[in-house]
DNA sequence: ATGAAAGCGCTAACAG
DNA sequence: CTGTTAGCGCTTTCAT
């Protein structure tokens, strides 16, 4: 029924190992053979399978990528960049997500799901600390680290503190004094950006010799809904801050909605910046530090592909991409 | 070196095709057998290898997800769904982009990719006259299509001339009587969404006895800069419109910053609705017709998790879901 | 309920 | 440069 190597083998009168060797581009076979062997084979129709393959070669030919969430803005725009390079690099991609943390249900460990089934993982967003993480590592599979850098494994992230302290900087020269933070999760949880973004706050305000204001401190959560109860939280203040600073540009939407429902205008009464770069932040004219997200993804990917090429399994670094800061409307000097 | 179903077997004193049985949940194994040779797997941290699986089984465990593109909210929300329920039904998800239309990549054929590597597939917004989708087809894998329906192939998709008409009819009823609509595509191409919803405006302004008139149409594209420009076209007509119909979420929040920099308010001077109940709509405070769409993604998985199963090759219906319209501040009677 | 044995379709030495 | 020959690790009749 359907055709397999042998049929192809037979047809052009050679061995199977020749039909293998000829499809596969190896070295070692007569050009004329290799020509009419896969002028043989596609005519035939001839599609190899991937199955008895990788049975016999022992590579999957494909690669895991393991993510937090798969919707949501800056996941899938990393996500289409893995793709992008994966496609070119001809190497099937494995979608996994280990759960949203947010979401209630536990997260099923997800190095038994992968554990033969791909040549090298690139993880997003997935810090040291986490326990799937750590379970993906011991897998001893080929590894790419997508926006977090840990000794010995490759991977690819921007600096988080520099990031932040851009941001806050610019606040700080715009003139302003009193410069509220919107930050991530709880102090103590797992994640790196937020720690390194607030970081990269405090050296900034330190450095222009400005108070941190334990009350100018609000949670969002990196969600929109977040970054406005965040928001809302610190316009209540009997003294509000001029500027703020949001760690993320969804929490920074948030937060301009509120500001906004409280007849406040961004960039006139409160500036405020975010970080990421987000595909809405020019839309609401948002000033932030942009992060080359899909860049960050295809970076990842081609990394794993070249170690999974060149077989080498020495200590990679973490390769770090810049940001930019883009100036917009929502930031000003200060009212009066 | 690695350990496999016979060192199990030998192990737990019994016959790999016992293990096999055992391990697999298969009827005809004795409950204390079955229990003791899961316990040795267990111990011996033996994992299954799907590539020998799979060569014996035929069964490849793996669902090919086709989109044209894997950013984006639309795509990343249904994407989402997919992997939520192919997850829960135990099965790997292949992802592979057929390249953005937008791109100047000629899109490479996916169905040789898919060919001996999935189960089944599931495609986001191919339109039946995609010759990627026909590829697709003609692989004779059971399929579901999410977007758009074809007769005798699974699927899941909304109403699109409805949506659209609620959308207008509401302006409708508001008051309005000067409707512009922002399309996508250009008229001609392959693309459903965008001439049903046509259809859809132009039904309902006829059954409202009001004209269609051909200067207040204008091409947004399916993006947010398009939808800016199509504003702004719109905005330099002698009469303007007094609301705006966008065909997508996305293109009415380009129109709303086009508004705001024409100095108009959005339910103010103009009225906009857009369709998909995008994540920012409520923030931008955008009525919209919101599509159920990551159930979308979950709905499609779940039906082609069911032909799998069931071995059901006989004709499925494309099940339609239901839209729903969400008023906000962007529509309001028409301004004197 | 369990075992024996024959593949699934390909790759990778090893010869030649 | 090409062919022969073992497997790769599992599933699946067919017996028992």
């Amino acid at each position: 029924m359907t055709i397999t190597i042998r049929d192809v083998a037979e047809a052009a009168g050679v061995s199977t190992a020749t039909v293998s060797r000829a499809l596969r581009g190896l070295p070692n076979v007569d050009a004329d053979t290799r020509a009419r062997v896969k002028q043989v084979a596609l005519s035939m129709d001839y599609v190899i399978s991937p199955s008895a393959s990788r049975l016999a070669s022992g590579r999957t030919g494909s690669i895991g990528v393991v993510t937090p969430q798969v919707a949501g803005w800056y996941f899938s725009t990393v996500l289409s960049g893995i793709e992008g390079a994966l496609q070119q690099g001809d190497m099937d991609l494995l979608l996994m997500s280990v759960g949203d943390e947010a979401s209630s249900a536990p997260r099923e460990p997800v190095a038994p799901r992968l554990n033969r089934r791909v040549d090298g993982v690139i993880t997003i967003a997935l810090v040291p600390e986490d326990v799937q993480l750590q379970s993906v590592l011991s897998l001893g599979l080929p590894t790419s680290l997508i926006g977090v850098s840990i000794a010995g494994v490759a991977g690819v992230h921007i600096d988080d503190v520099a990031a932040a302290r851009t941001a806050t900087q610019h606040l700080i020269n715009l003139g302003h004094r009193r410069i509220a933070v919107i930050t991530g999760a709880p102090p103590g949880t797992l994640y790196t950006a937020p720690h390194a973004r607030y970081h990269g706050f405090i050296e900034a305000m330190g450095q222009a010799g400005l108070a941190v204001d334990p009350t100018l401190q609000a949670r969002g959560y990196f969600t929109i809904a977040g970054g406005e109860r965040a928001m809302a939280e610190l316009l209540t203040q009997s003294d509000p801050p001029t500027a703020v600073f949001a760690m993320s540009d969804e929490m920074a939407f948030g937060a301009m909605r509120a500001l906004r429902s409280h007849g406040l205008q961004p960039g006139r009464e409160i500036s405020i910046a975010g970080i990421d770069g987000h595909d809405m932040a020019e839309l609401l004219d948002l000033t932030t530090v942009a992060q080359p997200v899909r860049d960050l993804g295809r970076i990842a990917a081609e990394s794993l592909l070249d170690q999974l090429r060149s077989g080498d399994r020495s200590v990679l670094p973490s390769v770090q991409v810049p940001t930019e800061i883009i100036l917009r409307g929502s930031t000003a000097p200060p009212a009066h």
